[in-house]
DNA sequence: TCTGGGGTCCTAGGACCC
DNA sequence: TCTGGGGTCCTAGGACCC
C-alpha cells in the first residue's frame, strides 16, 4: 500500500453496450443486450436501461428475453467497433502516465506516480480524474466510465465500482479500511460463488467479518495461495504493481455449438479449422507452444481437458490438429458434444533471426484461407444466414445502416449512424444484390478528423 | 431453447531425478 | 525388504475474471 492514491482505475460502463447505443441513435435510451444471439448464448453486456429489467451480464440470452419488453435490442457483438473505441481511451491513459496495465477490453489500471509530475493530493487526482472522463467521453463519443482512485489496486478498483455508472470515487489514503469493511466479501477480486460460499457458512459476509479470521483459518478454507490473499486484501494490504506488459500464457479457440455433435467427421473438421485459427494467431505474435490442450463439454453439460505436450513447440496448425483430433478419438464423443476447444501453451518467442528468414512465414498459407472460409460457408448456410443481428451493412441506395433482424428470406435493416438522427427501417430480401456487409461507423464528427 | 469465449492462477498426484 | 526428501515436469481439474 502507497502513502498517496496514485494508482487510477477505469471501468468503462455497460461498454458494448454503449458503443452500440453510440452508432445506433434509434437504440439510446432503450434496453440493448449484446451477447451470443442464439439459443445457447448469454449475455456479454446489458445496458443499464436492460439492466433494470434484470438481465445481467451470464446470464443466458434465452432468460434476458423472457425479462427484457419487446423492442429491447439483441445483439451480436461488433469487436471491431469496441477495440477502436477502447484503443482510444488507453491512448488517453497512456497521456497520464506511461504505465498502462489493460485489464480487458474496458479496464485498465494506471500508474500515476510513474507518470510526469501530477498532484497526488486527494484534491489533484480528483481534478484529474474529472479532466480524464471529460476527455474520454468526447473522444468516444459519449461512452462514459466510472474511476476510482486509491492507494493500491484493490482501493482503486473497489473505488470504481462505488458510485457506478460515469462515477468518480478517490479513496483517501488512511480511509482504506473505513471504505473497505462495511462491504460483501463478494466485492474482493477473487471471491466468486464457490469461495463466498464457503465464507457463508463460516459466517463470514462482509469484509470486516474476513478480516476477523485468523491466517490458519482462511487457509483451510481457500488454500494457501488464495487463503493468505484473502487475509491480506482484507486488511488492505496489497503489493501488487501495475504492469505494463504482459507475456501470453496460452492461445486458445473455442465453440459451443448450437445443437450437439456426435460425428466425428464432422468434429474432426471443426478441430482442422478452430486449430488454424490458433495457429495463425500463433505465428502473428511470433509464439509457439509445447502443450496441444483439447477441451470438451458433453451433452450433460460435464467438461473435460485432455492435453500432451511436444518435445519442442509448434505453431502448425496441422500439427495441433492431429494431435487434438487424437486426443478427442481417446477422450470419446459419446451422448454427443455441446463444445470443443483447441488449445496451445507453455509458449515461447520465436527467435530474433527466425521471425524475417521466411518471407511467407507470417502469411497463413492457401490451405489455412481455405479452411476460414469453408468455416465461415457452414456457418452461413441459407442467403438469411449472412445477417446477424447489429451487424453493420451497407445498401447501394439507401446507405449505410445496421440489421435489427432476420428470417423467413428476408432481413430487417435500420438506416442510421452515430451523427445521423434515428432512422427509418426497411425489411429486404435477405439475398437482395444491393445490400453488402459494412464497415463500423465513425462517430467522430468530419471536422475532428485530424 | 439453462449455462459464451478468452484467458489466468492454483492445487494435487504421479513420474522421474538426485 | 520397506518406504527420506526435495525439485521439476506433466496432466487434469477447478475457481475466477471480464
Amino acid at each position: 500500500m502507497r502513502r498517496e492514491a496514485s494508482v487510477l482505475h477505469l471501468d468503462l460502463d455497460a461498454f458494448f453496450a454503449a458503443v452500440e447505443q453510440r452508432d445506433k441513435p434509434s437504440l439510446r435510451g432503450r434496453p440493448v443486450v449484446v451477447g451470443g444471439t442464439g439459443g445457447r448464448g448469454v449475455v456479454a453486456t446489458a445496458s443499464y436501461e436492460a439492466r433494470a429489467y434484470g438481465a445481467r451480464s451470464a446470464m443466458s440470452t434465452a432468460e434476458a428475453r423472457r425479462r427484457c419488453p419487446p423492442g429491447t435490442a439483441f445483439l451480436g457483438g461488433r469487436f471491431g467497433a469496441y477495440r477502436r473505441t477502447s484503443d482510444v481511451v488507453m491512448e488517453l491513459l497512456r497521456e497520464l502516465s506511461p504505465l498502462v496495465e489493460p485489464v480487458s477490453i474496458d479496464e485498465a489500471y494506471v500508474d500515476l506516480a510513474a507518470g510526469p509530475g501530477h498532484d497526488l493530493s486527494v484534491e489533484g487526482v480528483t481534478a484529474l480524474a474529472r479532466r480524464l472522463k471529460a476527455r474520454i467521453a468526447e473522444a468516444t463519443g459519449g461512452v462514459t466510465g466510472s474511476v476510482g482512485i486509491g492507494s493500491s489496486k484493490l482501493m482503486a478498483k473497489i473505488g470504481s465500482d462505488l458510485e457506478k455508472p460515469d462515477g468518480l470515487v478517490v479513496v483517501a489514503p488512511g480511509t482504506e479500511l473505513d471504505v473497505l469493511h462495511p462491504l460483501p466479501v463478494t466485492r474482493l477480486g477473487g471471491v466468486g460463488p464457490a469461495t463466498a460460499e464457503r465464507l457463508r457458512q463460516v459466517g463470514v459476509a462482509t469484509v470486516a467479518q474476513l478480516a476477523a479470521k485468523s491466517l490458519p483459518d482462511l487457509v483451510a478454507l481457500a488454500g494457501r495461495a488464495h487463503g493468505s490473499g484473502l487475509y491480506q486484501l482484507a486488511r488492505a494490504e496489497d503489493d501488487r504493481p501495475v504492469v505494463a506488459e504482459r507475456e501470453a500464457k496460452s492461445v486458445s479457440h473455442e465453440e459451443t455449438f448450437e445443437r450437439d455433435l456426435t460425428d466425428l467427421a464432422e468434429l474432426n473438421r471443426l478441430i482442422d479449422s478452430m486449430a488454424t485459427r490458433v495457429g495463425a494467431r500463433l505465428r502473428s505474435s511470433a509464439l509457439s507452444g509445447r502443450t496441444v490442450t483439447l477441451k470438451l463439454r458433453r451433452y450433460d453439460f460435464t467438461t473435460l481437458t485432455r492435453s500432451q505436450t511436444l518435445p519442442q513447440p509448434t505453431d502448425d496448425a496441422r500439427q495441433v490438429a492431429s494431435i487434438a483430433r487424437r486426443l478427442l478419438v481417446e477422450a470419446g464423443t459419446g451422448g454427443g458434444l455441446r463444445l470443443l476447444g483447441v488449445g496451445v501453451s507453455g509458449l515461447s518467442q520465436y527467435a530474433q533471426g527466425d521471425l524475417f528468414a521466411d518471407d511467407d512465414a507470417d502469411a497463413p498459407d492457401e490451405s489455412e484461407a481455405a479452411a476460414v472460409l469453408a468455416q465461415a460457408a457452414r456457418v452461413a448456410g441459407p442467403a438469411d444466414r449472412r445477417w446477424w443481428p447489429g451487424q453493420d451493412v451497407v445498401h447501394d441506395e439507401l446507405g449505410p445502416g445496421w440489421v435489427w433482424g432476420r428470417g423467413l428470406g428476408r432481413v430487417t435493416v435500420r438506416f442510421e449512424g452515430p451523427l445521423t438522427p434515428p432512422g427509418p427501417v426497411r425489411t429486404l430480401a435477405a439475398d437482395d444484390p444491393a445490400l453488402h456487409p459494412g464497415d463500423p461507423p465513425d462517430w467522430r464528427p468530419p471536422t475532428m478528423e485530424p
